[in-house]
Parts: structure tokens; C-alpha cells; sequence
DNA sequence: CTGATAAGCCGAACCGGTTAAGTAACGACG
DNA sequence: CGTCGTTACTTAACCGGTTCGGCTTATCAG
């Protein structure tokens, strides 16, 4: 059963191979009825482009790169890509483009990854994430002049077309909130230091913390709840102890909730716990979590406008997706001695 | 800066394309002497092969395809796929090989999918998640002649090869579990029906608590944590109210655990909780779940190297990857009134 | 009635590889 | 010395689309 080509079309409606392709595409050069004919028997054939031979002369893709530089077991503990994954898709799949997904595990191999998709021409562009302080991708993906956006603050983005959440404003009312409740002792468990975003939240908990007037710590980690639940405990451990901790993401915030459970102190009763990352996780633990909230769907919904833009003819630039939003829930309280 | 082509490298080297397409291609008919140079050229220039000129004259995409019939929302709530999604990218990273994946939001939407992927020459073979009972996508495969390796039982798979871990037998297990802990009355909050695994679970489910004599009900939901929440809500204001609970996935599970908690019940005096998918939340709860666990990272992996094989002209088969194994945490003990 | 214009279609080149068929040079062998 | 076989290439067809130049024919203005 051999594959239907334009050929075979054109043999059966007795016109040229061109013909058929005009008629196809909804170009000029064709009469309505000849281009009646041959959409009646592409159809009755189920004719399909082949993609390869498409690509080979369009010289275009129609398909999109994204890598992860994660080990596959910490994306399998970290909800947030399948959700940004998912939010790319739903905007491919109704311009019939598709997603190129390459799973590696470092930033040399995602650099590999992007030289051999230059030069196979594998990909119109890119979308870049886990954006780094001084990020060695900028570079190299401005050498091979490969489209992309990156997803990240403009201040890491060195002038590529990047969009970006506002960290800094969501921590500021993070500790806001916190300050509000009477707490003066707190404590951050943060992800990576290397990683751009963790750096931005570092700034601005630092800024925060000093105008606020807070005795307040951060703890580095990879992000993974084990490390989370270290981190809280070392957290817990000092003198005097924080009656509030602020989490990079949901799952150590998780993790630090039953730490301090297993402690035997209450939450939020002896301490308060701000999460980033809502996600179910955060609803369904009890008591429930504050989180910083933001629609990581539609972030990779937007991420993928951008880039079709990009490729469109739209000028590079950045854009402000959107600020977190904290959601109160009930791991927030004043301190025990508050007002004391 | 136009793309560095075969043509260019044959020009510079003074030999044809043809040689140099042998040249590269490490195959007989050019001299050692020529082929080290067209290679060190190759080199220099940075040559890759256009992939869509060689899928065109090899027929051969060098690609699969993975459709996730699921909302981005539900993906990026389950922790599973993502850990699938990196085992087989584990894979196909070292044979060069990529992965087309698809996000659609129902069954109708993948087979459109598969149909356009085999009109179009887009991938060399697919692989097919969340099998059902019945399942209408094997006999469109089958018409369609796409390659296919179905993750699931083989009782589900109507002859299609097949990678499955023994869901019936980790069931039982945690049945005799739960059993020769002294409970007489369990529940089990499931996936949905439609599902095959569930289905099977269902089954197995039954049998054991036949077996065992124990009271037993089962309860569906979609495998969110508001369902999984609910369910158990539900469960524990029957009566007799069960002393064991067994979930279909970790995430409800952790759901159902706050939902005892807040209902002032102690785990695991009062109620035994078992999950399903072990991850990192199993063990970061308070206290941590007891578990069957599986190896999904290693999963993904394996069934991609099945449909390699298949694709390399292997007899098609079922292959029993596992049998998720049974980690017995805090979250087990004999029921309340145990021996009395 | 003639010449210009355009619509409609054909043939062929092209994208960048792979590969079958053909050819020239050379050594071995009867 | 002629023949056969091998090696090392070249040529050209091919994969399945897109696209350009040019050829027919019909249309219409002059």
C-alpha cells in the first residue's frame, strides 16, 4: 500500500503536478474548477503532505524545540513542566505545528542540542527555559541565529525576546504578607542559586526583608524535596527560630510541612508557610498552603504566541506576563507571641 | 550565511556528492584517503545532515511519536507522565532519534492524530499510553499500519505488542497487606472505569477481597485530587466505616491523608492508607505513605527500546516490564480494635 | 480582424540528501 | 595479450513536495 502523493493525484485528475499543488495550497493559477476536482480527490485519497518533502523545499519546520535540562526523576517530582509542556501544545496543535521535546542532562548538552538542530535545520526556534545569571545560551543562540524566547526576567534575557513573571513584585507581597501577620523572624528555602529566577527572588527578599525590618535567612537548594525538608529542618534548628517560611516551589513547601509536623509544632499556629508554585499540592495538604499563584498553562500558551510572532516578523521583545498572585490560605497566622 | 550542504563539501573536496554521501556515511566505495578528507571537511564546515532531505529519500523519520489524551491542567497535576516522558527520551537521546509529543484533550482528538501522523510520513511509530478496555485506538493502528507499542496489560492489547507491569499481582499484594494486618473492612478509591489498568485493578481488587474475605468497596474518580478528596469523604462516613484505604495514584492519596487529618482521625492508629505510583510525595507526607512503587523513569525507557526493536523487525510480543512492589511505611498498622 | 493581456496549465528545476547504474583505471590471471 | 574482477569514483534518478518560466487558449480593447 504505497503512500498518496500529489503524483498519483495529478494522474487521476489528468492535470500537472504544479496544478495540483496550486490547487492544494489555495493559490492562484488554477481554475475553481480544477481546484474543485483535485480537493474532491484529495480527500477521497486522504491525501496528506508529507512532512519531509514539505520541509525540504519550504524550508521550514513548522516545529518548535524545547529542552530540558533536567534529570528525567526530577521532572517526573516537578508538576510545573508537563503543565508549561501542555500550555505549548494547545497553541502548536491549532497551527499544525509540533513540539521537538529533548530531555538532556546538563547545560553543555542542551547547548549540543541546539548546535545540531542549527545545522539539521530540526527546528524554526526555540523556547528556552530555566533561564541562568549570565546564561551561556544567549551566546551560543545568537551565533547560530536561532529563533527564540527565553522564559525569564529581561534582566537575564541580554536583550533577546524573553517573557517574563514578576518575581520580585510576588516575593515583595509574599513578605508583605508575612510582615502583616507580625512575623520578624523568617526564613527562605530557595532553589538554585544559578538559576536566574532564584536570583531575581533572592534580590528581591533581600530588598524586601530590609525595608520590612526582618531578621531573615535563605537557604539554597536543588529544588527537590528532599533537600526541602533538610533545609527545613537546619531552618527550625536555629536561634531564634523563624515563625515563617517562604518555598520556592510547592513540593518543598510540602515537604517542609511535614517536617514540622513530624516536629510536633502546629502550623500556622507556631509557624506560617508561603509557597510558590500553586498547584494541587498546596489545596489538598492540611492544613492548606499559601501560595504564590501563577497559570503555568497559560504562561507556556503565551511563551509559544511569542515565538510565533517572532517568526512572523514581530519585533524581539520582552513581555510581562503576568505577577503571581498569593493566595491566603489557611498556613498563614500571626506568630505565637505576636502582639506579645 | 546559507546552510552548509553535501554539494558544498563535494565542490571543495573535488570528488561528487555521491562519494561523499558513501564518504559520510561510512560505507564502501570511496578510498580511505578520500573519505578522511571529506570528513575532516565535514568537520571544519560543520556539516549535519538536513533532516528533512534525508527522511525524504530514507522514508525513515527517525522519530516517535507520543500523544497524551489529558488536559494540560491534569498532566501537570500527575507527576507520572513526566517521568515517562523522560525515560523514553533517555533512550532515543543515544540512538539520535526524537520524540514528537501531542497533547489533545480526548480520544477522538488522538486518533486524529495517528491518522494525520501516517498520512503525513511524521513518525516511524507511536507509542500509546492509558490503554482502555476495548480500546479504539488499536484497530485504527492496525488499519493505519503505524507501529505501535502499547503501555498496558496484554489482556487489553488484542495481539499489539505490549510493555505492562502486573497490576493484578501488586494488588493482591496489597491486599494480603492490609489483610494480614487484621483489617476486615476497606475501601479503595480508583481511577476512572474506562481506563484498562484501572479496570484490571478493579478485578484483581475484588478477587483478593473475595479471597480474603474482607468488605470491600471501590470508589471512581478521575485521579484528581478533588476527586480523591471527595471519595474519601465519602468512604469514611460509611458504616462500618473501612480501616484501610487502598489509591489508585499517589497524588489522591495525599489528598485522602488531609482529608483524615482534618477529620481529626489519626494515620495510622485510626485508618491504613496505601498508594499507588510511589514519588517523592509518598515520603514527604506525615507521616509517609506506604506505596507500590514502580520504577516509571525505567518504564518509558523500556517500552521505547520495544518499539525500536519492533521497528528493527522484531516478532511483535508482550513484555512483562514489573510488578510495582509494595514499600511499607508509616502509613500502615492493624486497624483500632486489631486482635479484639 | 489584429494585437495585447491574462488566465490556466505544463514541464522542469529545485530543496539536500541516498543509491542504483555506469565507467575508467588497474592488477591478476590464463 | 585479452579478459575478468575489483576499486574508486561519476552520473543521474529518486524521495514528494514547491515554484518559476513559458506555452496555449480565451478575452477584450482598438
Amino acid at each position: 500500500m504505497p503512500h498518496v502523493t500529489i503524483k498519483e493525484i495529478a494522474r487521476r485528475c489528468g492535470v500537472s503536478q504544479g496544478a495540483v499543488s496550486y490547487a492544494l495550497n489555495n493559490r492562484p493559477g488554477v481554475s475553481e474548477a480544477t481546484r474543485a476536482r483535485v480537493l474532491k480527490v484529495a480527500a477521497e485519497m486522504q491525501w496528506a503532505p508529507n512532512r519531509a518533502a514539505r520541509q525540504l523545499s519550504a524550508a521550514c519546520t513548522e516545529t518548535f524545540g524545547l529542552v530540558l535540562a533536567r534529570s528525567a526523576q526530577t521532572l517526573s517530582e516537578e508538576p510545573y513542566f508537563m503543565g508549561f509542556v501542555g500550555g505549548v501544545e494547545s497553541v502548536l496543535a491549532e497551527k499544525s505545528y509540533s513540539l521537538a521535546l529533548q530531555v538532556v542532562a546538563d547545560l553543555d548538552a542542551e547547548l549540543a542540542t541546539y548546535r545540531k538542530w542549527a545545522a539539521e535545520r530540526r527546528v524554526d526556534g526555540v523556547i528556552v527555559v530555566d533561564l541562568r545569571v549570565a546564561d551561556p545560551r544567549i551566546p551560543v543562540l545568537r551565533t547560530l541565529g536561532l529563533p527564540a524566547v527565553l522564559v525569564g526576567d529581561p534582566a537575564l534575557a541580554d536583550g533577546m525576546p524573553c517573557v517574563w513573571t514578576d518575581a520580585a513584585a510576588a516575593m515583595t507581597a509574599a513578605l508583605d504578607h508575612v510582615a502583616s501577620l507580625g512575623h520578624r523572624v523568617i526564613a527562605r528555602v530557595a532553589g538554585p542559586p544559578e538559576f536566574g529566577d532564584v536570583w531575581i527572588r533572592d534580590q528581591a527578599y533581600d530588598v524586601a526583608a530590609r525595608r520590612l525590618a526582618l531578621t531573615a535567612s535563605t537557604h539554597h537548594t536543588d529544588y527537590s524535596a528532599t533537600q526541602g525538608a533538610d533545609a527545613t529542618r537546619e531552618v527550625l534548628a536555629v536561634t531564634p527560630r523563624p515563625t515563617a517560611i517562604v518555598y520556592d516551589n510547592d513540593l518543598m513547601a510540602v515537604a517542609g510541612l511535614a517536617v514540622v509536623q513530624a516536629l510536633d509544632l502546629r502550623i500556622p499556629d507556631d509557624i506560617t508557610l508561603v509557597a510558590w508554585d500553586d498547584s494541587p499540592l498546596c489545596r489538598i495538604t492540611h492544613p492548606t498552603l499559601t501560595a504564590l499563584s501563577h497559570n503555568v498553562v497559560g504562561y507556556g500558551a503565551e511563551v509559544t504566541h511569542r515565538l510565533l510572532n517572532l517568526l512572523a516578523g514581530a519585533q524581539p521583545q520582552s513581555h510581562l506576563y503576568s505577577t503571581p498572585l498569593l493566595l491566603i490560605r489557611e498556613s498563614s497566622a500571626p506568630p505565637p507571641r505576636a502582639n506579645g
